[in-house]
DNA sequence: GTTCTTGCAAAATATTTGCAAGACG
DNA sequence: CGTCTTGCAAATATTTTGCAAGAAC
């Protein structure tokens, strides 16, 4: 995505979009895969993580981002929703086991959950774990 | 489960039964729900923090216990399962975006998912979030 | 005695906040 | 100006290791 239509996005979601936060959305967006506090620091370098923690945050609150647990700590993405009221495109993960990465399956939507009575659901975490392709290919 | 049944279960895992461990053991088994290392410093009380981590690593890696991440950040729970290779008794779990709490789906079985080719699952993590009931009826 | 287990302290990480300076309007 | 945003430093919290003493075999 590109940085008007980062604004654009930001904006639909009640975001001002300062120049801080069109670098952490940038930095998701060509993450293309769910990225950490860590590994956006890494990639982005020239903002400090408190500015990062901010801006993802904000957008958490706003819904312009998912927050999603994996097998190794909190990751972010950016949310291709233009609701920012509820997730609503929501997928499963793959968590690479082997080598660490969080693969997004896009095409995999979270399956319906036919629960109890009197709970009320907001969101859901679905992250399948083991061994992507590129590492049974490659073991090292 | 007492401490028979636990010894027993360590047991067939390939674990020591030590009697930290079995102190571990036993903790989550009266949770009844998947507990934080926090919790479980908290219940125990007379075993240190690197104790109770180590218990836990060995419990992982032994299939003793499923890892758990649901908002809060990762939580054990004790596997019923009598294989000590795989995890196959994973279930759904319900995380309290109010109180915190996170409850056992125990009769929810993870659905199938159809991935990709090349893919290899070996565990799953899918908790959903938002109010539990109890919450719901007492809003504080 | 050798190996495994434990407690304590401390290192390494990760997350979160306070505050003053700067940008924006 | 007054409000919002940012960077830096520091406080918290969390996870993980080193090491020496003790227990188990």
């Amino acid at each position: 995505m590109n940085e008007s239509d980062l604004t654009f996005l930001m904006k639909e979601h009640g975001i001002k979009p300062t120049s801080n936060r069109i670098i952490v959305a940038k930095a998701l967006s060509e993450g293309n895969r769910p990225l950490s506090m860590t590994e956006l620091e890494d990639r982005i370098g020239s903002i400090d993580k408190s500015g990062i923690f901010r801006a993802l945050t904000l957008f958490k609150e706003q819904h312009l981002v998912h927050v999603l647990e994996d097998g190794d700590g909190v990751r972010y993405e950016l949310c291709h929703s233009h609701d920012h009221a509820v997730d609503n495109d929501m997928h499963i993960h793959f968590h690479c086991e082997h080598c660490g990465e969080t693969i997004c399956l896009e095409d995999l939507a979270i399956p319906e959950v036919q629960l109890p009575e009197g709970f009320l659901i907001q969101s859901a975490n679905f992250v399948l774990k083991g061994i992507c392709p590129k590492c049974q290919k490659y073991p090292s």
